[in-house]
This record gives C-alpha cells, sequence and structure tokens, in this order.
DNA sequence: CTGCTTCTCCTAACACCGTTCGAACTATGG
DNA sequence: CCATAGTTCGAACGGTGTTAGGAGAAGCAG
C-alpha cells in the first residue's frame, strides 16, 4: 500500500494519506480494544486504558470515534466480517450429513474460541449497544450465507433451520458457559448433527407421505 | 440460630425484631434491583437509582449488602431458588416423552420469561461477578434434580444429558436474542423432545445391539 | 428515668468513569 | 511561508461504586 504510488508519469495519484494514517490508527485501537476487553470483561472495557494501551489519552479517542458505543460497533462489525468470511470458505459437498456437520461444527468453534467476541456478536449485552444499520448488515450477511446452504440442503421449512440455529447455539453457550477452553460440548457436534438430519429427514419423509396419501403431487 | 431462644414455657420466645426488619428490608432492596435491572438492563444497575428506589441514599445499602456485586449475588441466588422450587414441582409420569417435554418446555419458558433473570443465571456478562459458594449451591442443585429426573428416565450417559441441556439453552438463546416475547422457539419444543428421544433411543438401542453381538449382558 | 450500646442513615469525599471544551501543536496544500 | 485542517491533550463536568465519620433512633441495664 506504499509502493504502488506514480503508476505513471509524473501524475500522482493524490492518495489520501491523511485518511489512510487515519483507517490505521481506528483498526489499531480496535485491535487493542479486543485485547482489553479479553483481559478485563466486554463491559469492562475503560477508555483511559484502551488510549493508553496506543499511546494516546483518552479524549484523543474522540478523533476517531464518536463514542464508546461506537468502538463497540466497529468491534461488532469485524466479528461479523471474520465469521462471514469463514463460512464463504468453508469446503461444500452437497452432501447432507457432511455439510451440515462442517458448518455446525464451524459455528460451535467460532463461538468457543473467543468468548468474548461470542458476547459481543450474538448476546445482547451492553446497555444501550446496538449494532449500526451497517455492522447489523454484515450480521445478516453471514447468517444468509449460513440460511441458503441450509435450504441447498434440501430443507425448506424455516422452522427447520430455526431448530438448527438453536442446537448451534445451545452447544457453543453451554461450551462457553460451562467448559470453556475444554471440548465437553464441541465433540457432541457430529452427535447432534446425526440428531438433527435423522428428525428433518423423518419430518420430510411424513410429510411427503401424507401429501401422496391426500392425492397431492 | 436466632429465633429458638428460650425453649421453655409459653413465654413468647424473643423473636429478634432487628434482623427481621433487616431480612425484610433486605429483600425490598432485592426485589426493587430486579425492577431497576428489568428497566435499565443487568448492568445498568446504579446504587443512587436502586437506593432513592427503596426511599435510601447510595450509601445505606451498604447497611445490607458488601457491595454491588453482593446485591447481584443475592439476585442470582433468589433466581436460582425460583427454578429449583419450580422444577421440583413439576409433574412426574415417568413417561419419556412426556416428561421429557415437561421439563424442557419449563427450562425454555422459565429463561424466555424473564431475560435479565437468564442473563445472571446463565450467562457470565458482569465483570467480577462470580456467585459466592451459598449460591452457587443452589445453583448446582436445581440442575441437579434435572439430571436425575434424566437419568430416570433411563439416559445414563452423561453426554445425553449434555446434548440434551444443549438443545434447552440452545432453544431459549434464540428464543430471547431473535425473537423476545414471541414463541418463534418455544413452539419447537415439542419438535426438539422429539428429535432428543429419537435419537437416544436410537444410540441405546445400537448401544446393547453392539454389546450383544459382542457376548456382554 | 438515665446511661450505654448498637444499628441505621446520612453528608462529604475519593477515585474512577465517559464525555466535552478549548487551547496548543503539527502536518498538509496552496 | 502561510493558512488551514486534523490531531493531541489538560481541565473539567456529571456520573459511578465505595469509604469515613458523625447524627439520630432503638433496644436494654441499672
Amino acid at each position: 500500500m506504499l509502493g504502488e504510488a506514480e503508476t505513471d508519469v509524473g501524475s500522482a495519484p493524490v492518495r489520501d494519506r491523511r485518511a489512510e494514517q487515519r483507517d490505521r490508527t481506528r483498526e489499531e485501537i480496535v485491535a487493542a480494544a479486543w485485547e482489553r476487553c479479553r483481559a478485563e470483561g466486554l463491559a469492562g472495557l475503560s477508555l483511559r486504558d484502551l488510549a493508553s494501551a496506543v499511546g494516546m489519552r483518552a479524549p484523543s479517542l474522540y478523533s476517531y470515534f464518536d463514542s464508546k458505543l461506537a468502538i463497540y460497533d466497529a468491534m461488532f462489525a469485524e466479528g461479523c466480517q471474520q465469521f462471514l468470511d469463514e463460512v464463504v470458505d468453508l469446503p461444500r459437498t452437497g452432501e447432507t450429513m457432511t455439510d451440515l456437520t462442517t458448518s455446525l461444527r464451524h459455528f460451535v468453534e467460532f463461538c468457543a474460541s473467543d468468548h468474548v467476541r461470542h458476547q459481543l456478536l450474538f448476546q445482547r449485552t451492553i446497555p444501550g449497544f446496538e449494532p449500526s444499520p451497517e455492522s447489523y448488515a454484515i450480521s445478516v450477511q453471514g447468517l444468509e450465507v449460513l440460511g441458503e446452504w441450509f435450504r441447498d440442503l434440501g430443507f425448506d421449512d424455516p422452522a427447520d433451520l430455526d431448530l438448527a440455529t438453536a442446537v448451534g447455539s445451545g452447544l457453543a453457550s453451554q461450551q462457553i458457559s460451562n467448559d470453556p477452553g475444554g471440548d465437553r460440548w464441541l465433540r457432541l457436534v457430529d452427535d447432534a448433527v446425526e440428531m438433527l438430519v435423522a428428525h428433518l429427514e423423518r419430518k420430510t419423509e411424513t410429510q411427503t407421505q401424507a401429501r401422496t396419501t391426500r392425492g397431492e403431487p
């Protein structure tokens, strides 16, 4: 990002170095905020602390973020983007059991690997915090990718997806609350997928059976 | 240890009115704390606010509780006691599907009916808060009752209970996070129990089958 | 009743919090 | 070089949980 100026003779594209530096500092602040939250708890973040972690005093942070909640919002967006990036990179086979196992395992591991991020992304815990529309859009996008994948596997009923997300978030929250760092619930993923698939397939089966006996196509 | 002085003749036992009044005030403070938390968020509780809700100033609260966290602890204990009381009162038939549905539905409804209580009891969200041993014991007791019930229904593997609690906490957390006040996940309880039971029975079946083919009893 | 103790409640204050203001400083563009 | 925009910071404001110390009420002994 530094060497590619002057693509041409003389006419150097005027890169806004000011804005670049600003974005870099913003990112540095957010990274330090994650670090502080992991140390002190999500709600234990102190702006004076955070500022000194990046070599500033508290008021200077307000050149980069409107408020403390805006910092949480940037963290929220970053966490959602991480999830989205990871989900679109997951390998897909089209085979129900395999793909469901892949996605569910990834979800539980994503949640369990960073309980602060899980708290910020999936629990409403900070008084007054609400993701901005832009950040929320990323969140929706990530879940939408999962939903599409799920439908591609042949599960059309929205209730099926609701049941699957419940199982996923249940495994994750139990893992985080009762065995942080361990695998007591993580190792149940294969079992859970087997359980889910058997149930969903049995359900669709009895439904189509009911339809055919009623003479529908 | 307070009321049983003067074990003797009719003489009205000298009740420690001081201590009784004190306990009543403590309870009043805790009740007001629930109310304030439901209005301002669990972490949004302010001692000056809480004090004025019971007609005091903030420092007076310290006659009744050692700290703000001690108030959270009293709330935690009360919430756990509510859960325990409700669980032991649930009707039991001994029939697997019926009883599992009863307990799971109760759990999800208990969680969903008070998201502040759910946050305090089941999520680690307040920096520095950790239930006291006495409060934690009530929590363990409640879950132990559920666990015993579960084992009485014939599910011996601890992993089975883990899977069941995961499904319960997943339904609850999804209900609270994504449809507070509604029933989008609540109405999946019957489905979820059916799914669980089918899975657990299929599992025990294949296990006993594997054992008998290996010649074990 | 008077004294004495104990408990309750208060005001004042401390250290910290998020946030705002306004002044100093610095780097950039003309 | 100068003007301007962006950055940093000290000081301060109103809030937080918490502590110290004193005033007043309640209970009990004589």
